[in-house]
RNA sequence: GGGCGAAUAGCUCAGUUGGUUAGAGCACCUGCCUUACACGCAGGGGGCCACAGGUUCGAGUCCUGUUUCGCCCA
């Protein structure tokens, strides 16, 4: 919610100067997210209602949930065009997600590998490395003790039910206690079977006994040894964490079971030479929080570790905001470990669109007329294998969420379908890269997802940029400081509990009162002010409103000095905020525009124009259409710079008056306000400002004397130079109708009645008539 | 252990390229029902800009180090 708006604000900006802004929405709803959902919601599972079933009914819970937040996000005001909207499982997606696999797959990019692979038992697939996350755990460190000849070699690990998978002893080569032993074999408690003992920099000597175990997979440091040294390797978890037959005595039990029975029979065995607790960092699957194993299994890849300067490049070449955002961006390819594993084993995805041949193993592609395919339920493209002639066997994984994700440019280009668009979109930017679209909008949490997998496909796909400017959101945080997320629903802080509360603007005014790319606090105040402007905003629109109803914009008018004082600050203003926006600093510009609205034109320019513009005497027409002149431009300026924000107050207001004045429809398709330069009078300004001091002393002198502001004052005096005397004088009906003085004059000598304002050498005397209370 | 960010008023946050006396809103204090608005107006108090060095005529801003917090990763 909190990036939609802040996104969404720059899209309504742009529209207003003038673009034609594509602003499509995307139902990310295929994956494991949903079938979780699905599971926690229906209280079933795939194996238990078949695939087929299992499909049906995630699809039928996203499309309630996708009505839901259309609703939803109506209500915010975002301004999407849903007419363009689309969900990363509909046939179309799906299509282009496969014939961007293929079109890898053309290229090479794809290859199939029996390799370690990061693992969820829980869930029961292979996952990527940006799917994995930290937790810290609590968790205990046992001492176990190996033997060679007779004697003790201890170790200590947090997994002792992976003994079966040892497949090697790892000491420091430098470490003299272990020098003698190396290449030796040391006995495997429990097991009785022998594995190396080797040297390797990687053990650390200062850690436990500085003797360390190499299991077939406990980290990547096993899977590193594994594959240097060329050990052997030792299976003994199957896909939900069982052990299996490698395991002698524990086959069948889950691993958390088997650490205990393990232990217990160590301890037996007198093979445990102590135990500590410890709370230490383990990594888990970021969608279900479960331990992550590593497996051997065939999977899917996409070749990316040649590319990363590929990457890293086109990466470089986007315009980040903020610019820090590249770095984490750069820092994260820069440390990737693994190609991209895109295989799941999973139910409710994009079906990976190939066959392979059950006697030689060739692959058989989907044809690009048979996409979107699904091989478990289709035809292959051909009867047989054409290299041996033997039967083919659809392929059953599914793909990773994110290689469709990762599709969206392609998915709103319709990429390679009847209607594709790309030449239309298509652009290039100044260093001469083409790019495919704008801006991307998200948050930072998904840089390692989301934008590097959308950058890897366009790079790989296209060879081109995915958008020009990634605009990056910071969280949401809890008022006690914990982040507030989606998945987790938020509760009473949920987004839809906060607008209920707090109200479209009012949320939104709170999405926009920070800069961007920082975590915000979820807090009372931003709430508020926003509520505040919005009443504001309607009440001084009630007033000018009723001033200018009857304004005649062909009649003579005469601008007075504090008049031009008002347009030449409006034109700062529009600049000011103008120049914010673009830059996606939509708190900058809000600040200016408020700042104007609030202070120069509700606190100061109607005031002092108040007299003139209920057409009191001594002020003839033209002056009074002066002020209307102003207060029109400067009013209906203001709700257009608020527009972005705060959608819904200012087209109320908006089309109470101005539609139908300036013949639009809504203030959202009306023009960006571009105020004439002749509005710009350095002259005018500092005459407002140094009159607006004197004023500001007038009211000091009340305010202390704790009388109204709208108390009668006898001579108003100011002691001040010629030069200040010359901007003033000319502006003494103003002043005089302000204070509500009956005169105004300049003083000689200042004696200790005159208080200083905020202009310096210029002070203030105000002759009150009524006593002050006491 | 590495990367990135944050640290500014009691609270939530601004502070462009270094440049007068560091700002806003909320909260607080003193007043004011002024013919738009008391969800308002006027006035006011409140800051060793995390800490320690450095560059500079000049540092909240740039550099180095330290501490605390957050995110991402190992």
């Amino acid at each position: 919610m909190f990036s939609y708006v802040q996104a969404e604000v720059i899209a309504r900006f742009w529209r207003m100067r003038g673009m034609n802004v594509y602003y499509p929405f995307g139902f990310d709803d295929n994956g494991l997210p949903s079938e979780r959902l699905v599971e926690k919601e229906k209280g079933v599972t795939a194996a238990e209602v078949g695939r087929d079933r299992f499909v049906e009914m995630c699809l039928e819970l996203t499309k309630e949930y996708e009505a839901e937040f259309k609703t939803f996000w109506r209500s915010l005001g975002i301004s999407v065009d849903w007419n363009e909207d689309y969900s990363t499982i509909d046939r179309v997606s799906q299509r282009i997600s496969q014939r961007s696999f293929l079109d890898l797959y053309g290229k090479g990019r794809v290859y199939r590998k029996e390799a370690p692979t990061l693992w969820c038992p829980e869930c029961h697939t292979a996952i990527a490395q940006a799917e994995v996350e930290d937790a810290e755990r609590e968790s205990v460190f046992y001492d176990v003790a190996f033997r060679i000849d007779g004697r003790d070699l201890v170790i200590s690990t947090t997994r002792p039910e992976l003994l079966p998978a040892c497949v090697g002893m790892f000491a420091h080569p430098e470490d003299e206690r272990y020098r003698d032993l190396i290449g030796r074999k040391a006995s495997v408690p429990l097991f009785d079977y022998e594995v190396p003992i080797l040297a390797d920099e990687k053990a650390d000597p200062e850690k436990g006994t500085g003797l360390v175990m190499c299991c077939t997979f406990g980290d990547t440091t096993d899977i590193a040894w594994w594959q240097e040294h060329g050990l052997d390797t030792r299976l003994v978890l199957d896909a939900e964490g069982h052990m299996n037959e490698l395991a002698p005595g524990y086959e069948g039990l889950y691993l958390k079971k088997a650490r205990k029975k393990m232990v217990e029979d160590l301890e037996a065995a007198g093979r445990l030479k102590g135990r500590e607790p410890i709370t230490h960092d383990v990594n888990v699957h970021e969608r279900c929080g479960t331990e992550i194993e590593f497996s051997v299994a065939r999977q899917w890849f996409i070749r990316i570790l040649d590319i990363k300067d590929r990457i890293i490049e086109a990466g470089s070449k986007v315009r980040w905001h903020p610019d820090f955002m590249e770095v984490r961006f750069r820092n994260w390819v820069e440390n990737l470990k693994w190609d991209w594993c895109v295989s799941r084993q999973r139910y409710y995805g994009v079906p990976i669109p190939l066959w392979t041949c059950s006697e030689c193993g060739e692959v058989v592609p989907a044809s690009e007329e048979q996409l979107p395919v699904d091989p478990t339920t289709a035809d292959p493209p051909v009867d047989a294998c054409p290299e041996c002639g033997g039967s083919l066997d659809p392929e059953r994984d599914i793909m990773d969420t994110w290689m469709t994700s990762s599709c969206t440019p392609f998915i709103n280009l319709k990429w390679r379908e009847d209607d594709d668009r790309t030449d239309r979109f298509v652009k290039r930017d100044e260093g001469g890269s083409e790019y495919l679209m704008d801006l991307r909008p998200q948050a930072h949490d998904i840089i390692r997802t989301w934008a590097y997998y959308t950058i890897v496909k366009s790079v790989l796909n296209e060879d081109k940029l995915p958008w020009r400017e990634a605009m990056i959101s910071g969280h949401v945080l809890h008022p006690d400081r914990a982040k507030i997320s989606k998945s987790k629903g938020g509760g009473e802080h949920s987004p839809r509990a906060v607008i209920e509360e707090r109200s479209a603007d009012g949320t939104r005014y709170w999405a926009c009162s920070s800069r961007l790319g920082v975590d915000t606090m979820l807090a009372e105040e931003a709430f508020e002010a926003g509520k505040k402007l919005v009443v504001k905003l309607w009440n001084a629109s009630k007033f000018a409103i009723g001033r200018i109803e009857d304004f005649d914009p062909d009649a003579p008018r005469e601008l007075s000095t504090i008049d031009r004082w008002l347009l030449s600050r409006l034109v700062a203003t529009v600049e000011r905020a103008t120049e914010c926006f673009e830059s996606c600093e939509y708190h900058l510009a809000m600040e200016a525009t408020e700042a104007f609205f609030w202070h120069d034109l509700c606190d100061n320019y109607i005031e002092i124009a108040k007299k003139r513009l209920y057409g009191d005497e001594g002020y003839d027409e033209s002056a009074r259409r002066g002020a209307q002149f102003s207060l029109y431009q400067a009013l209906l300026a203001t709700l257009k710079m608020v527009a972005p924000v705060m959608p819904h107050i200012t087209e109320e207001i908006h089309s109470l008056f101005f539609a139908e004045r300036e013949n639009v429809e809504s203030i959202h398709v009306s023009s960006w306000p571009s105020p004439p330069d002749d509005w710009v009078d350095q002259e005018s300004e500092e005459s407002g400002r140094v009159a607006l001091s004197v004023i500001e002393g007038m009211r000091k002198v009340k305010s202390v004397a704790k009388v109204s502001v709208a108390a009668p004052v006898g001579a108003l005096a100011v002691f001040c130079d010629d030069d200040v005397w010359a901007r003033i004088e000319p502006m003494r009906r103003e002043l005089l109708n302000v204070s509500n003085a009956r005169e105004f004059k300049r003083a000689r000598e200042r004696d200790e009645t005159f208080v200083d304002t905020g202009t310096e050498g210029v002070l203030v005397s105000a002759e009150l008539i009524e006593k002050p209370a006491e």
